[in-house]
DNA sequence: CGTGATAAG
DNA sequence: CTTAACACG
């Protein structure tokens, strides 16, 4: 079973730089896509009639502001998935942020992590997320179920994963705060996947700034990554940053299950 | 000399579009630009450079509203012609609208007249415009000045100046209080330089709605015009709309004196 | 620097 | 439909 996770920066824009042909390329059995950026009926009546031809789709737009944020989660419909939106979490799931989809005993939760923003306006906010969200993963694996967390999570968790790392550490992103909130995930029983298996591995990033060549020059962040329950690590078969797909200031990122 | 003006939809936008390449086919001796939207600091300083070599330059940016109207007089170097800022009308000279050049007894009073607006909300503020400047004109008649009066003039005078007359008698530009209040110009004792050499000509069109292939289509309305003293139109050696001129929803039109 | 909303035309 | 400002990232 392959996931993948995928901050679109605008679903509307993604698909006029050839969405939908990577769609068919990478065939995700379990898709997170974040910052759709509009509503279901928004986008083009024939790529809606595709998309649901094979998934069964939840579609997540904020409805705290038109045009921002957003989240949706797209299954292949014969897995079976159910979903939900929203965590229950105030705020947050007006800006429609995360998507909870489960089948059999495993919990996929994904979505767009808040971003602490200029000024870092957004910390306390971020803060409340991260402690709440940190229990849900926790409730989950109390009653057996395993969990796989990913989307965009605004925040590098180690100066590994990121290229300037001196620099940030006052900027969203990479403060102290969100680092030691991240930890809140671990402590809940997940481990950062791709960084299991790569640990020493420098240059692995899923996001570079527009501004002046960034992303030519690698110049980037890892702040999109799968977290999985510690038990699911035998299972990996893959995880993967697809830094080469473009369309976006992010890139995709996949996980492989046995 | 041969006098042009030209609503250009944002200068900076037009300039992506070969304004300057127009600009040396065309060879204006005095220029009026409308709908500037940008300070003079705002444009290429190479094309500022080219500009200035050539013309001197007024230019008239709105200060009410960043990148909203304004209006700009270019002259050759050599004519010697001085350029006055607003006409002392309130609410209007902020909107960066009219210019008044003058050479010997010659006033060139050119700009972007107001747009009644959606719902003609604006219809107030444009009918005292009307009344202010035609009482303007009348001055400069009763010192023994001839004028030239020219600008997107935001009306089409007469049935034949639009294409759907029909459907606009309500809509902004070709209602009976701005057609009316365009008399006031000829009242003041100025002629529409094209109409009286192209009396019954339909078809003569300077913008056209970007909806919907209207242009092509020529559906269009001739708002975009040269008034002038009626003692000067035995000088007239053209006047002439130049459709075929892209880059905006105007075009260029240009009047040619002896 | 890019996406999308918005005001204005 | 297009320009430009703006918010947000």
């Amino acid at each position: 079973m392959r996931f993948y996770s995928w901050n679109v920066n605008g679903f509307r824009s993604v698909l006029k730089k050839g969405f939908m042909d990577w769609l068919e390329e990478a065939d995700p059995d379990v898709l997170s896509l974040q910052e759709i950026r509009c509503e279901w009926e928004e986008v083009d009546l024939s790529i809606r009639h595709q998309l649901e031809s094979a998934y069964d789709i939840c579609w997540f737009p904020a409805t705290s502001k038109k045009g921002y944020a957003g989240s949706a989660t797209l299954s292949k419909k014969d897995l079976g998935f159910s979903h939900a939106k929203g965590l229950g979490i105030e705020g947050c799931d007006a800006e429609g942020r995360m998507i909870v989809s489960r089948k059999d005993g495993l919990a996929f939760i994904a979505g767009y992590f808040p971003n602490a923003s200029q000024g870092l306006v957004r910390l306390p906010f971020k803060r409340q997320f991260a402690r709440d969200l940190a229990g849900i993963v926790a409730r989950h694996h109390a009653a057996g179920d395993l969990v796989i967390l990913t989307g965009d999570m605004n925040v590098a968790p180690e100066e590994i994963d990121l290229a300037r790392p001196k620099d940030n550490t006052k900027n969203p992103g990479f403060t102290p705060e969100e680092r030691e909130d991240f930890k809140l995930y671990l402590g809940a029983g997940l481990a950062d996947v791709l960084r299991e298996r790569n640990p020493d591995v420098p240059g692995l990033y899923t996001w570079w700034t527009a501004r002046g060549g960034a992303r030519e020059r690698n110049v980037g962040w890892r702040i999109d990554l799968f977290l999985a329950s510690r038990p699911l690590l035998d299972r990996v078969r893959d995880a993967r940053i697809h830094a080469e797909v473009l369309g976006s200031d992010h890139c995709p990122i996949s996980l492989e299950l046995a």
